[in-house]
DNA sequence: ATCTCTGTACTATCACAGTAGTACACATGG
DNA sequence: CCATGTGTACTACTGTGATAGTACAGAGAT
C-alpha cells in the first residue's frame, strides 16, 4: 500500500501510522466504506509487528477514523473525511511550529531561516512530481 | 539560564539539552573558556534529574562541545563555536524536512503548505521581539 | 585538615515502545 | 462442517529514557 515508516523518526511507529491513515483519509486515498489493510497482512508488507499494528487501529477507532465489521477488517468510517481534513492541518502545524520555534531560539538570523525554509520547500516541491 | 525544556516533545530530554547548548554556543550567548552550569544546578533549575543532564554533558564532551576540567566544571571547548555554528543548520534541516516531507506525503495542497508556512513563519518573527 | 563544590560511576526501579507467541470469538467461502 | 481469514486480548521479554539514591576522586576556600 502507500504507507512509509521511518524506525528512527523520533515518532513511535504506531504514531506514524495513524498520521498516515489519517492523511490517507483527508487526502481521498482511503474512503468512507474501504477496508484498510488486515492487522497481519500490513505488518507484513511492512515487516513490523502485528500489536504495533493493531495498536494503531486502535487508536484509530477511538478517533472514529475506522469502524470495526466483526470477523471482516475495519472500515473508513463515515464523516471520517471530514474530521481528518480538519486534523490534518492541525497535525502538521504542531510539528512546524516546533521545528520554526527551536529555530528562533537557536537565535538563527531571520533572514537566514527564511532562506532555508524556501529552500526546503522548493526542493519537497520538486520530488512532489 | 536560557534553557526550555518540553517533556514531550517527542525529542529525548538530554537530547534537548544537548542541543540547545549547541546553539547557544552557536549564537554566542555561551563563549569558549565560560562554565555552564552544573549537573546539579541545572536539575534544580529544570526540576529533572542530575543523571539526564550529566548524560547530555557526556554527550557535549563527546562532540567536543564541552571540556572537564577536574573539580571546578565543565567549559566550552576552544573552537566549539565554529563547530555549533555548522551544526545548527544541520540540525534544523534534519527537522524541517521531516515536517515538509510529512506535509507532502499528506497530499496537503502545495498552496496550502506554503500558505501555511508563511503564517507560521512570520508569527515566529513577530514573537521574536 | 575540613567543608563544599565539581564531574563521574554505579545500582535499582519505573514507564513505554516494540517484538514474539498464543488464544479466542466471529464471519466468510469452500 | 471446516478451514481460513478477521480483530482482540493476553503474557513475556528486550531496549531505552528517566528517576532515585549512593559513592568517590579532584579542586578550591576557609
Amino acid at each position: 500500500m502507500f504507507f512509509h515508516i521511518e524506525p528512527h523518526d523520533g515518532l513511535a511507529i504506531y504514531d506514524q501510522i495513524v498520521r498516515q491513515v489519517k492523511f490517507a483519509v483527508a487526502g481521498g486515498l482511503l474512503r468512507p466504506g474501504e477496508l484498510v489493510p488486515s492487522v497481519r497482512e500490513l505488518a507484513r508488507e511492512l515487516t513490523i509487528n502485528p500489536n504495533t499494528i493493531a495498536r494503531a487501529y486502535r487508536q484509530l477507532q477511538d478517533d472514529r477514523v475506522l469502524d470495526a465489521v466483526r470477523g471482516t477488517g475495519l472500515e473508513v468510517a463515515v464523516g471520517a473525511r471530514e474530521r481528518c481534513r480538519a486534523e490534518r492541518l492541525k497535525l502538521i502545524r504542531v510539528r512546524l511550529r516546533q521545528v520554526l520555534t527551536e529555530a528562533r531560539q537557536s537565535r538563527l538570523e531571520p533572514r537566514e531561516l527564511r532562506e532555508l525554509v524556501e529552500k526546503e520547500l522548493s526542493a519537497i516541491e520538486r520530488e512532489g512530481k
